[in-house]
DNA sequence: CCGCATCCCTTTGGATACTG
DNA sequence: CAGTATCCAAAGGGATGCGG
């Protein structure tokens, strides 16, 4: 299981479920992968802008024990160029109203702040 | 304006809030502020579990930059025992319903396990 | 009573190089 | 192609002691 070392804490529910999002990486692998729906690793990792192999490999890992994400892998029987698709489980696929819900939240509350933010939406587009 | 770091890599509005309640109090400040409405920084810290000075005060801070806490000093005359009561602003306040559905979430797709965590709810019960 | 200053440890995120 | 191994920097969280 590869969680976070903050879940020695967790109290309830509400901290469970935030902990599997509170990562820098998790919430946009969840918007990209509800945009495309199936994503090879390169491809995802060319989505998200500026992320490294470490740590991709290391939250895919924590959200597939999560049971937010599917790994299905082809052509196991070549052992060169492996084929491997990432996508949401139904789990992490309801996530998506959640976050959008957070989202339109956050606008409702910009005190027209940081407006370059709030007109320029890169991750939430793609819900 | 004290705000976590991870501030500098935010992309949207979703991450924006996400970015409130990232820390390990946040929430759990929230909840409680949200029980008793009012609390002095003696109380509210009592409330929070084994949590110090130096963090509760840094997260406190960093919840009314954000405007979600409210802080009413008294006796600022009197130099010495000063009296400091903290609430939620009617953003932190419309904060808890989107916990609240982040931790109905959570009790959904709990598949049995960490029974214990998901019986007994010591901070969704404040709300 | 309500914190702040300082120091310290742990966790997270990342850079680089390499491999089946 | 899809990662792993190693090492490193930075940020978060905490313990202790002090101060208006």
């Amino acid at each position: 299981m590869y969680q976070r070392k903050l879940n020695a804490t967790i109290r309830c529910p509400l901290e469970h479920a935030l902990n599997m999002i509170r990562g820098k990486w998790n919430t946009r692998i969840i918007c990209v992968l509800s945009f495309y729906k199936t994503l090879r690793y390169t491809d995802l990792k060319n989505e998200l802008i500026d992320v490294t192999d470490t740590v991709l490999a290391t939250t895919l890992k924590e959200m597939i024990a999560n049971k937010l994400i599917n790994r299905r892998q082809y052509n196991e029987d070549n052992e060169i160029l492996p084929r491997v698709e990432y996508s949401l489980t139904d789990k992490g696929q309801s996530l998506v109203q959640i976050l959008e819900n957070i989202c339109s939240w956050s606008k409702v509350y910009s005190d027209g702040e940081n407006e370059d933010l709030f007109k320029q939406c890169h991750t939430c587009e793609h819900y």
